[in-house]
RNA sequence: GUGGCCUUAGCUCAAUCGGCAGAGCACUGGAUUGUGGCUCCAGAGGUUACGGGUUCAAGCCCCGUAGGCCACCCCA
């Protein structure tokens, strides 16, 4: 029988690795109560029509990379009905819209964490399943939440210790100023159509701005295309230049990107992306977002503005090894180890330990006191508590792994002891 | 989806011209009769990614497949 292994594009994360995701992922979650956003769990799956209304037919996300599933019986039918979530924003304004919680108290502060699933070719830093930290924002039109997003994201790369995380900021105009700068990209490439790669050809067609993400552009034809921050109509400008005001208020780091697009009608005004410097191209997005003020109509909801963004965990991580970054150590570990088979004494000692709040290891083989020592040094303990006769008087060995240096006390003085 | 490079023990890698599949680390046991780390000794660990072909003989040559990395595309 052939060996099993991991799908295409998926990976295990050992319990050396996942320690740095437990810690990104404590940051994010108290980044979330700090900011004030609200848990929402949705699934992990949803009717490719959610997406494909959601991201839009022409998005890469729906057009190439949608990851589809079946039922128990896979008919062709039910493959084409169900996919994979590429991103929660959609399922989450769904969610909006299915329970009513236009009533809820807004702005409505919305957080989730979990895999997206893209299939489409793997690479370093580009997996199927990949893990996003999500904030959305439902209500709120003001330019100061736009600003508040950006510098809670950057606040996130700090505090798990990256440095050198640019904020590309643009603002792509609205159903108002959008239509006129859409033809007047059209305008300027059409006539240079010849200069234009297959893909740009066929982006130009079905949407214009697009084409503007063509990595393969010609630069000259790039420099000379015309920028959406001078075609915004008047609300939109000074929404834009509020959000620039305000990051710059805060300090929070940005450079306006006029070629960052995000070519859908109802995604609006701004568009950011968090790159990282010393790895230019290939996969320096860490996160992006932007405002998606048109989405919750079109998924069926009453108007509603919307803004969010995804922070990709497992490139934060790539990044954090990448520059060396180290996770906080956790808490000490206690082992527990004995003679012969008191294991009845070494599990009561260790349950007292555990009342504490301590982690207790509990040897339970009978080998020889040594190997029971080396094991819990190789464990990772830092400490060893010894159980032996002086446990009538409610004493034990307390073994400092690090030093060698031992000493009797008391049980309920083990915790004091090993927190120092 | 396209192209390039790659795949030998758990990990990092050797193996001359096509001629007995190895080392270091890690793991297990012993030296040390119930106090770890150092040292020494020993052990276990392999369908050489998978499938086929050429050959007296294939880790090595040929074909196919899968997977990884890189580039493109795009994104997180």
């Amino acid at each position: 029988m052939p060996q099993i292994t991991a799908p295409r594009g998926t990976r295990d994360l050992l319990p050396e690795e996942a320690v740095a995701f437990s810690h990104v992922e404590s940051v994010s979650r108290d980044l979330a109560r700090r900011y004030a956003f609200e848990r929402i769990e949705i699934p992990l799956f949803e009717r490719v029509e959610l997406f494909a209304r959601g991201l839009g037919e022409s998005s890469d996300a729906v057009e190439k990379e949608m990851f589809r599933v079946g039922g128990a019986r896979g008919s062709d039918e039910e493959r084409a009905e169900w996919a994979l979530r590429p991103e929660p924003t959609a399922g989450i304004v769904r969610a909006f819209i299915e329970h009513g919680m236009h009533v809820r108290p807004g702005p409505l502060r919305l957080t989730t964490t979990g895999p997206m699933f893209r299939y489409d070719r793997p690479q370093a830093g580009r997996y199927r399943q990949f893990s996003q930290w999500d904030v959305e924002v439902l209500g709120d039109p003001g330019p100061a939440v736009d600003a508040e997003l950006i510098e809670l994201a950057h606040r996130f790369y700090a505090e798990v210790g990256l440095s050198g995380v640019v904020a590309h900021v643009n603002s792509i105009g609205d159903a108002a100023c959008r239509p006129p700068y859409r033809e007047a990209l059209v305008d300027h490439f059409r006539p240079h159509v010849e200069r234009l790669g297959e893909d740009a050809r066929r982006r130009l067609e079905v949407n214009p701005l697009r084409v503007l993400d063509d990595k393969a552009l010609d630069p000259d034809l790039a420099a000379s295309a015309p920028r959406s921050v001078d075609h915004l109509c008047e609300p939109c400008r000074e929404h834009f230049a509020a959000v620039l005001a305000l990051l710059d208020a805060v300090g929070a780091r940005y450079e306006v990107d006029h070629r960052l697009v995000r070519g859908l009608d109802y995604y609006t005004r701004t568009a950011f992306e968090f790159v990282i410097a010393g790895r230019e191209g290939q996969q320096q997005a860490l996160g992006g977002g932007g405002r998606y003020d048109g989405l919750v109509e079109v998924l069926g909801g009453r108007p509603t503005a919307g803004i969010g963004f995804g922070i990709g965990l497992d490139r934060t991580v790539l990044a954090m090894d990448e520059q060396g970054v180290t996770v906080p150590p956790a808490g000490p570990l206690v082992a527990v180890v004995g003679f012969g088979d008191d294991h009845a004494d070494r599990l009561r000692v260790a349950a007292t330990l555990r009342d504490a709040g301590l982690a207790v290891r509990p040897d339970g083989t009978s080998r020889k006191l040594g190997k029971q020592l080396e094991s819990a040094a190789k464990a990772g303990a830092g400490w060893a508590v010894i159980i032996g006769e002086e446990l009538a008087r409610g004493e034990v060995g307390l073994k400092d792994l690090a030093t060698g240096g031992q000493r009797t006390i008391g049980v309920d003085e083990v915790a004091t002891a090993v927190r120092g």
